[in-house]
DNA sequence: GTTGAATAATTGCTTTTTCCTATGGTAGGT
DNA sequence: ACCTACCATAGGAAAAAGCAATTATTCAAC
């Protein structure tokens, strides 16, 4: 049984007429005669009761009907599913952020998203890296936005901006004195971490030349489970952190008796990527995502590799 | 697009690899490959995201998968449907009849074929023969039981059995005491009629060597509209009536006060025949509802042409 | 780091199916 | 009696689907 074949039959059956049949579905007569007669033996029945002078469908045949009917229409429909996902940037994108980017990207970028590509849809998660790079695996989400490197051969990598780490203190602090902070003004201090396996924690000590267990002071032991926590327990004075550029745009920046400012120091960056696989077929939706961000982002990070700044005033206007 | 194709899709789908796909629809794997990318192509979309360590179902193939299940259940319905009908005595046969055949034919008939083709159905209609001949043309019934010829090239003929005419009158009239009753006696008496359009009040006439118009009596207008009417008219001494042997069965038999015998006439009799669409295609069936009919009739009817009668006895014990 | 196993894609050729043009045959109408 | 309208058939060309063998890639194991 043929798709074409229930068409062919669908048109015999609405025009009562092999010729007229045959025009409508654009082949010749003898064509359609032949794949009727092939459809009944195959089926062995008769659909169609036909003399020289009229064709008239058999009760059966008018059974068979309705069914290819439905069959037609479901074909259709997945001729419409095909269409209206041929545009790679529609339909829903599954991303994946870790914590300490996604509560200060992502308002940077929603709007400016909806305006640019109304088409996309985004479904965001949030979780750490080793979780997203184990989903993204997986197929439960279509790309990642990390702060590492990523070297397993099944994954692309996008390389979206850097962004400094500063040092957040309290206000009382000697380093409010400062005007430049450098690497061993932090190996004194009591560097405050995340939890494990947030890559920022990680990043931190890698910055302050610290290794896993040597952390040093009273509060070794105490590691924030986000980053929100992180900078109340740098207000209370416990110690001091590093925090990435863009959550300086927090709320707690205001009124929490935190001050950060950036670090004299170059290497104190990490760069953030889109990391997705390779095998995933919309990379036009990711690269228009992942440029959708770095149009959007404050003067704060910089941008990765060959990515451009783009000049927004134009871009509005156009 | 093509069943076969949706049917590979969904076995990919179901096996997470072309290999055994393609075992499972006992076609090759390049094959199974090649068939794929090509609905692929088609539809301008990617259904599965492969790498060779894996076989993932893309959101859009799964959308698809859900409309292509739907189309393999309306091909096997359609499947079943044919299987369904394949028996070409099985399914509804649309049978007209007389009204002068009908109430005394199908009593006889009716048990039997319940017997002998259980899987038949049959929709019965007591029409006219103009009537009769009018629906079978336009499809409204399959087959017909007349006692005329049919000279139409549309139309087919199963010769059935040959109905002798048997002369009714009252039984305080002459003929009572007659042994044969020829020709020559019907000549003086009123013969009544059944209303125009019924084929046996021509058969009577040409029988009597009547023209219409020379109808003798004073019931020369009076025609009855059904045979049992007619009874009733000969009963109440209106005139004598030729009814068909297998009318003899009826109810009006046992004490009507009308009485009837053969007639010595040998053209006495019409033929019963099976009248069909050439074109209709379930001929066996039709086949196997005659051999029922002539298979079930009391001795008082000749069968037709090369027909034999069965030796019931030995039926009975098969 | 090289080899091996697994697996989908590609290639080249054969078989099957589909399609077209031309022709045949039949029933109805003029 | 011819003409017309119509579906069926025949023969050959084109397209599609199929297979076996090979290639390419990646993961794993030694």
């Amino acid at each position: 049984m043929n798709i074409r074949d229930l068409k062919y039959v669908m048109a015999v059956a609405e025009t009562g007429h092999f010729g007229k049949a045959a025009a409508q579905c654009f082949v010749s007569q003898p064509t359609l005669s032949g794949q009727i007669k092939k459809l009944e033996d195959e089926l062995e029945i008769t659909i169609f009761e036909r003399t020289n002078r009229s064709v008239e469908i058999t009760p059966v045949g008018e059974a068979i009907l309705t069914h290819a009917r439905s069959i037609m229409e479901q074909a259709g429909a997945i001729k419409q599913l095909a269409q209206a996902h041929r545009d790679p940037l529609a339909g829903p994108l599954r991303i994946g952020a870790i914590p300490t980017l996604s509560p200060y990207l992502m308002p940077l970028i929603l709007v400016p998203l909806k305006k640019q590509l109304p088409q996309m849809k985004l479904i965001l998660s949030e979780e750490m890296t080793d979780t997203l790079l184990e989903r993204l695996h997986r197929h439960e989400i279509d790309a990642a936005l990390l702060a590492t490197t990523v070297e397993k051969q099944e994954f692309g990598t996008l390389p979206l901006f850097d962004e400094p780490f500063w040092v957040a203190y309290a206000r009382d602090h000697t380093f409010y004195e400062k005007d430049q902070i450098r690497l061993r003004d932090l190996n004194n201090e009591n560097l405050l971490l995340l939890a494990e396996g947030h890559c920022l924690a990680d990043q931190a000590m890698d910055v302050c030349r610290v290794k896993e267990r040597q952390t040093r002071g009273e509060m070794a032991d105490l590691r924030a489970s986000s980053l929100e926590t992180l900078i109340q327990l740098v207000g209370a004075g416990y110690g001091i952190t590093l925090v990435p550029a863009l959550a300086m745009r927090g709320s707690w920046t205001t009124g929490s008796g935190v001050v950060a400012q950036p670090l004299a120091i170059a290497s104190a960056s990490r760069r953030v990527s889109l990391v997705f696989r390779h095998s995933f077929p919309r990379r036009a939706a990711l690269q228009a995502f992942a440029d959708v961000i770095t149009d959007n982002l404050p003067n704060t990070v910089t941008l990765a590799g060959n990515r451009k700044r783009a000049a927004k005033k134009k871009r509005r206007k156009s």
